[in-house]
DNA sequence: AGCATAGTCGAACTATTGTTCGATGTCAAG
DNA sequence: CTTGACATCGAACAATAGTTCGACTATGCT
């Protein structure tokens, strides 16, 4: 029953404020919320802003416009959603990627990590035509890694890394693929989620 | 080569405002840019971003604080991961949840969306233990959907669906175990995609 | 040289926005 | 009935933030 404690306008009010920041990308301001509240004065929004702040649901941020935000919101990045082959490790995110993926910002620097669309079969079990995944930057990774492989011809290839005493070899979940040498190749970064559409 | 026509100049600002806004939750004031690109005048702030307005790269929205936004970016919806059963859809996202999950708020209203966590095996081949689904709230739901169904002893689960002359049919994807009849459950809602952390 | 483009500055102006104050009303508990 | 928590209002104030203006410096093109 006990909703943390928080009066049904209080709730009210974080309700508004998540659903203004998610559909505009920014938080509102006291007389935005004012308004959808339909409330007219600002202090009554500040007043519930101030009982949030105190509960610790709000980011304490005073003074600043349109700083009121949910804490319990965990931050997100958008991460370049790169395509088919990654390119490199460059920092022009902004530019050429075909999308972004949003992803939860806790463990690590997300700015290590991009997306990929997987085409084709050969990680079947694994990985599906069609999936996406999420790929942190890095040059060596363990056995059993799914690793992306970067070749010199712009070429690139999702398999799982074994780490043989003579050289990393590939090998495809499907068995109908055979296994091979990483070659010519380098790691490129190591796949660390999935997200597939049903 | 030609990097949209923009300026390096350009390609900062708007690299900056990107990076602010993952950062804070919030876009940038036009000073707090200043700041930031290392100059001293609002103008050339202003300058830049009226270039990038015109170029379609900002959002057009003028004199609101803090509302210049990059337009690629997909507006992001955090949906509730309610854990291993989902209570019902109430409105109440901001209190119980276990977490948020970030989804791109292009398809439909997100608002009719939450995660669930999986748990056991029975649906395996499609989904593993702990792996996070998205589901969207609904009653209804064709053969072959992988639905959440839910019981009035508060017990839910996720199967594929299969609808037959005789009733409503939910399948394990796990061929060791059997397909059963819904019985009393109802269907909540159906399963868009899932995300999997390797 | 003349001119257009890109970039910058500092100051000033205006609008927006956060904050504060005193006053008022409701309602349940003591 | 008095007290205290909850809630609201309207007005006023101060700080913040968006916008505009005129002037100035490069750079490359004609």
């Amino acid at each position: 029953m006990e909703n943390n404690g928080l009066t049904p306008r209080q709730q009210q009010i974080l309700e508004l404020l998540g659903r203004f920041t998610t559909d505009h990308g920014y938080p509102p301001t006291v007389r935005e919320l004012c308004r959808l509240a339909g409330v007219s004065s600002p202090d009554t929004i500040q007043y519930h802003l101030d009982k949030l702040r105190e509960k610790g649901l709000l980011e304490e941020a005073k003074g600043r416009s349109r700083a009121a935000q949910v804490t319990s919101m965990e931050r997100v990045a958008m991460i370049p959603l790169l395509g088919l082959v990654p390119a490199g490790p460059t920092a022009g995110a902004y530019a050429e990627p075909m999308g972004h993926v949003p992803v939860v910002a806790d463990r690590g620097d997300p700015a290590q990590l991009f997306a990929l669309k997987v085409k084709g079969d050969s990680m079947q079990a694994t990985l599906h035509d069609g999936d996406t995944v999420v790929v942190r930057w890095q040059e060596t990774a363990s056995s059993n890694d799914v690793v992306v492989v970067r070749y010199d011809d712009g070429e690139a290839t999702v398999k799982r890394l074994k780490v043989k005493p003579a050289g990393l070899i590939l090998i495809p979940d499907n068995p109908r693929y055979e296994p091979f040498p990483i070659g010519e190749g380098r790691i490129a970064g190591k796949v660390i989620s999935l997200i597939r559409k049903l």
